[in-house]
DNA sequence: AAATAATAGTATGCATACCAACAAATTTGA
DNA sequence: TCAAATTTGTTGGTATGCATACTATTATTT
């Protein structure tokens, strides 16, 4: 194979896309062994209302980086959980205000150490140096 | 706070998790707009095949690290769109035979070059260095 | 040879995740 | 003021991705 051909090889096993899909993959792995009531998705839904309190369905889905008809979804199943519970606002009647229940909060505040652990089992082959410095690459390439 | 309570602060867009799926999401949305004619993973199966001729379904699968239900998804949608074709094995009646169509093959030789704009795209913000360092560290996470 | 185990594929259900289209309400701008 | 643009939320469609259950076939063990 010539250097013009070998600058070309595309193998599937180097690419950022199938890298990023497995390591998504072992951490839903991870997450679904250690916090089996609630998604990752869920979760972070869970955490932004208990920081911040009542929060727009639309509002709440950016802060999570959803858009508007996942969250739609995973409001609905938060709800059928028991875990949240959703009233029409009074100022804009276009809005839907989300909110914890006292299930909700009760729950998130339980699975906190388990959620620090599904971040660390995650990264767990990393050592900290290489933590800091994957979360940090993360983020620069997702600007 | 206390030193105690800092230590196990739950900043949600710090969580490798959160990052993750926020990178993967960059990187769907740069292979659509660039290949929109097929999905990362369609894509994915078609390189496989590609690179090894004829395959089993499952194998296929296993080899793009697919579960067998969504591969059989995968391959149906190839199928219905001409660039795979699929064929019970003689050897092996369990076995469905999945290979490329002439159709595929001359599809996936002509987006090899948009694939590596993807990648390239992908990760854009990084320095040569940090994009080798990226792609180890999710590859050592990702055992 | 017969019973058991393992493998391949299919089908269904659930949960993201996105797009597009839509209705209702609010904000903006001419 | 009032029409246009924007925002909010819903719905339907498509595509992973996993779990579970099931059939058919092949391999293994007794």
């Amino acid at each position: 194979m010539s250097d013009a051909d070998a600058a070309k090889a595309y193998v599937l096993e180097d690419q950022i896309g199938f890298r990023l899909r497995l390591a998504n993959q072992r951490h839903l792995e991870i997450f679904a062994a250690t916090i089996p009531d609630v998604t990752p998705t869920q979760f972070a839904t869970l955490v932004k209302l208990k920081e911040l309190g009542v929060l727009s369905q639309n509002h709440l889905g950016r802060l999570v980086a959803m858009d508007a008809a996942t969250t739609n979804g995973v409001v609905t199943r938060l709800r059928n959980k028991g875990l949240v519970r959703t009233q029409a606002s009074t100022n804009d009647l276009r809005r839907l205000e989300v909110s914890l229940t006292p299930e909700g909060e009760a729950f998130i505040t339980e699975k906190m150490a388990a959620a620090h652990d599904v971040s660390a089992l995650t990264m767990k082959g990393l050592t900290a140096r290489e933590r800091e410095q994957i979360l940090a690459l993360l983020a620069k390439m997702a600007v």
